[in-house]
DNA sequence: CTAGGTGCAAACTGTTTGCAACCCT
DNA sequence: AGGGTTGCAAACAGTTTGCACCTAG
């Protein structure tokens, strides 16, 4: 599930906002253009430490996804675990929510046509202008309910 | 919305268990039976401070917390705000989610019956014993969009 | 009397910020 | 050359913990 469409329309998004081209932006960029699912600072942090491309500062991580975030790139994660997920902002088709495991802390994606229907709907009806949405399920991954 | 049932509930509870009776614990019971939607640990301890019953400790607030907590008694609610709120588990009836405006960082509750369908049934399709759900809203409410 | 309950202050942890060096443009 | 970008280390804020004292049973 990657998308360089979507790395393509980031890099594009940050031309057009004057910003210059850096080397810990772009790594995030490929990083998280190639992960599907939500991401915590320090996964980032390590996964660019480790992987193929350049080490990027915790520091640099936290603002480049701030910045990111602001743009309607990425967007946050709640899944109740003390720190905050990020994962890039996906195409229509690709919307999902996440389950989360409370005994081992796996998180997954999960998509739900139903569901998106009955938030719609919903949206309408309340005294908010909805803009974004974020469903969290929590229970027991079928390792942590047997084992 | 007050509930003394649930103030009931949770003192058998908390017996039952073997424990003892501390003003402390009594304190945060009475103030979040009669709250019917969430609250940060701050602004359970102000509430405190400030209301007719006794003052509380942050850190006993929050070990009380964790304790109702784990009886299932409160629930965190994730609200992007940066803190973590909590609340009284609802019975069945009163059972709502969060409606957050993300400019003045007001938070209130919402609950609908075709969402909580799609939920349940898409529960039963999902790779995990799913044993709470929460769901968050994000948007402007009426005074930050006009404003 | 004994074990759980509470307050205080220090410790922790994830996140943010100040500042100097760096590198696109 | 100039201003956005980055790394390092220090600062922060919410939360947790160690420990001594208090209190219900």
């Amino acid at each position: 599930m990657s998308s360089p469409g979507w790395i393509d329309r980031a890099q594009a998004l940050l031309a057009a906002e004057g910003r210059k081209r850096g080397g810990a932006r772009a790594a995030l960029l490929e990083l998280l253009g190639g992960e599907s699912c939500a991401l915590t600072a320090v996964e980032i942090e390590d996964a660019l430490r480790r992987g193929s491309s350049r080490p990027v500062s915790r520091a640099s991580v936290y603002r480049i996804l701030e910045e990111l975030e602001g743009l309607g790139l990425v967007q946050r994660v709640e899944t109740g675990q003390a720190m905050v997920r990020y994962e890039r902002v996906h195409d229509h088709d690709e919307h999902h929510h996440h389950l989360v495991c409370d005994g081992c802390g796996l998180v997954m994606p999960f998509s739900d046509a139903g569901l998106e229907k009955a938030i719609r709907s919903l949206s309408e009806r309340v005294p908010l202008s909805v803009s974004e949405h974020e469903i969290v399920l929590h229970g027991a991954c079928p390792d942590c309910r047997d084992g």
